[in-house]
DNA sequence: AGAAAAATTGCAACTTTTTGCGGTTTTTAG
DNA sequence: CTAAAAACCGCAAAAAGTTGCAATTTTTCT
């Protein structure tokens, strides 16, 4: 049997079982351990498969309880008090879902009165809760990993409408390479998202400027904004100021 | 079983139950208990949940609706389990938002292939932690009062649809007025979800039964099964088996 | 074609992780 | 205060992972 074909196999046999042990592999396709612990290695470097003692699991199965991205939560309210500033009453805001967007959610002033566009369910949730302030849901197919519409539709709706202002939470962003992610159907829905936004505003913590992933979102002209939880003359900031770029 | 999957069952049943017994989940997974205490610690320490002694408590946060309300928890339980029985692998299934169907959701076997539309966050929220099915939001203006999308977009798109079966909470009903409820855009919305289904199934806690609000959803004679609580015999569920429902 | 280079695979020795168990200490509840 | 339950500690065995290496297969290059 070929290494790729029992590849496959192993990748059926997750996304069939959502996980698998490297045990029964092996005895089911009558190779050592060893050569499925490497090819598990192999699909978990290719982020296929999450490796873990014993065998893997499958990616979508392990979704929901991978987050609780707690751990940044001061840095990230600094980010969010920042992006509230730039909010008006009667503006019409278009909303991804990350978590920063999220805190910022939180702290939204109840006095707000804004229109909130999102496709994210936590992020919809969150703005649900303020009592001048509308929410509309641009609804879809629903990605497990990431809680959020994408899909044709989504994209459409996002496409036929203006927003005052789009605030969005990213995973990469570099100066060569501009803000970059890493799913393809998120890169999607961000793209559409700016285009449909008079003023672009990127929130990030620090920790992922610099760094950049596998598919291009946006090059950093199309940015209006970056909200970091550093102060604006940081000099880890400089290179995107020059780019052009406000830094809040 | 592997670590990573027992720690994922452990989160599972923390949110289901909001609490859990190091002893049950020992004997539910056949570990010692040991096992289960190092996991627990493991969890604490990634912040998933808060250990006390015996157990563990979910955090409140975790889950990002409020659960105290939901009063009958146990009857609510009873009927989703009913619920599911109706469910089957490819199904179209249409869902409301209720509470009851909430519990529902979150029953559902990790093993069930079907694909929900909803406009609730919550239920989105629930019915996108299984790893198996699919979920689509259809998006729209959120009412702040029951966190489910309303208004023409939702309803129009409803219309476009054809689904197996629609599962949808009730807030009253009788034998004279049949369904009914105060909220105008809940009810337009629920209109339209039933003449979207082929089967069509109401959940409602006894409570409910035999009970009038404003505004009339549809008549008896528009509905296939009522799920309740109660033992399918029970007297007070005859006369609407006579009305030609079906009692679960 | 045929040799060199590279990749694949299984094996053995060794390390790390996981887990259950007995004994001890701490916490809880009456 | 006291007894039972739970937590903690250390240990040892089993399971899984790692590494280096040799045998074999596949690919590459002349």
């Amino acid at each position: 049997m070929l290494k790729k074909e029992r590849q496959a196999y192993i990748l059926r046999q997750v996304s069939l079982h959502n996980s698998v042990l490297s045990a029964d592999l092996s005895s089911e396709i009558q190779v050592s351990e060893d050569t499925i612990r490497r090819d598990l290695n192999e699909l978990a470097e290719e982020g296929k498969v999450i490796k873990v003692h014993g065998g893997a699991l499958s990616k979508s199965f392990n979704s929901f309880y991978l987050r609780s991205d707690v751990f940044h939560g001061e840095q990230k309210k600094i980010i969010g008090q920042k992006a509230i500033n730039l909010l008006k009453d009667g503006m019409f805001v278009l909303s991804g879902g990350g978590t920063t967007v999220i805190e910022m959610a939180r702290m939204l002033p109840e006095t707000l009165q804004a229109t909130f566009l999102t496709g994210s369910i936590p992020a919809a949730y969150e703005y649900a809760q303020h009592p001048n302030s509308d929410v509309i849901f641009i609804g879809d197919k629903i990605s497990k990993k990431s809680q959020i519409a994408v899909g044709g539709e989504a994209i459409s709706k996002i496409k036929s409408i203006k927003a005052d202002i789009c605030i969005m939470g990213i995973n990469a962003m570099d100066i060569e390479n501009g803000i970059t992610d890493n799913d393809w159907d998120v890169v999607i829905l961000k793209k559409a998202m700016l285009e449909a936004s008079n003023l672009k505003v990127v929130l990030s913590i620090s920790e992922k400027l610099n760094s950049v992933q596998r598919i291009k979102i946006c090059g950093l002209n199309q940015i209006d904004i970056l909200i970091t939880e550093l102060d604006k003359d940081d000099p880890i900031l400089a290179p995107y100021r020059d780019m052009g770029i406000t830094i809040l």
